[in-house]
DNA sequence: GACAATGTTACAGT
DNA sequence: CACTGTAACATTGT
């Protein structure tokens, strides 16, 4: 579930297996650096991205892993860097799996933890093996993730970053920047403005509904705070689901 | 079958 | 130019 702390999580999980590992190999069963958007397709050749994201991976030894936004970096000894962007089903899996060769297809090793055997985890997308013979798997329901490389030294001109604003945990950030931020905003709703990331980055759909008060997905139910009677209320705003009470919340349009 | 789903981007319209 | 709303991406789960 991935917006700024889900992403935190998988980035923290990822630091403890994977620093100082190897790359051994890549597989993948997708063509493009994005699957499926179409904007993609006139700056990269579909077939030749992933010949040459292997080329520039493998051999090369993680350094370092961290979050930019709801992005995972995962920067390498040769000054690139591997870019995952999980959208809204892409998860990452560690663990130990088997090539079934005659089925083209990756399944966990027996021996595998029970978590690996979940339905939820078999849209394997992108393999990467690694030198302890462990995978790094990237599996996406539905392929709407990015997995891509860039330059370590170019991550302010890379066109995956670019633009982002500040982090929400940095010491630099506070409240009045972020007030700035929004004086120079129309007034409008303010929950588009959470989920700007040029504004803020990290904040989605569910924590900007928690934000604005914590209703998320409770459409019909009654509303819980405290002496309050409301019904929790469902609009789209901003092309999501907007949940609020309809008591002690209260829309401009 | 209809609808909703954690994100982002292109595009049409105002 | 700035902003807004919608469709698209691909697929599953309810």
């Amino acid at each position: 579930m991935p917006e700024l702390p889900e992403v935190t999580t998988t980035v923290k999980g990822l630091q403890r297996v994977l620093i100082g590992l190897v790359i051994t190999n890549v597989w993948t069963d997708i063509a493009r650096e994005v699957p499926s958007l179409k904007h993609f397709k006139g700056t990269l050749k579909e077939t030749s991205f992933y010949k040459k994201f292997k080329k520039e991976v493998i051999g090369s030894k993680i350094t370092k892993v961290e979050r930019r936004a709801k992005n995972i970096l995962i920067h390498l000894s040769n000054n690139k860097t591997i870019l995952i962007h999980l959208k809204m089903t892409g998860h990452i899996i560690f663990g130990e799996y088997i090539f079934k060769k005659k089925e083209n297809i990756w399944v966990p090793s027996p021996t595998e933890r029970k978590a690996l055997f979940d339905p939820f985890n078999r849209f394997i997308h992108v393999v990467f093996s690694l030198s302890n013979n462990k995978q790094f798997v990237f599996c996406d329901a539905r392929k709407f993730g990015k997995v891509t490389l860039f330059e370590t030294n170019k991550s302010d001109e890379t066109t995956h970053l670019f633009g982002i604003g500040p982090e929400p945990l940095e010491e630099s950030f506070t409240f009045e920047q972020f007030k700035n931020q929004l004086s120079k905003k129309p007034a409008g709703n303010i929950k588009t403005v959470l989920m700007d990331q040029k504004i803020i980055a990290g904040i989605g759909n569910i924590y900007s509904d928690e934000m604005l008060y914590n209703v998320y997905r409770k459409t019909k139910e009654i509303c819980s705070k405290k002496s309050c009677h409301g019904v929790i209320l469902r609009k789209v705003v901003n092309g999501r689901s907007a949940h609020y009470c309809s008591t002690h919340q209260i829309l401009f349009n």
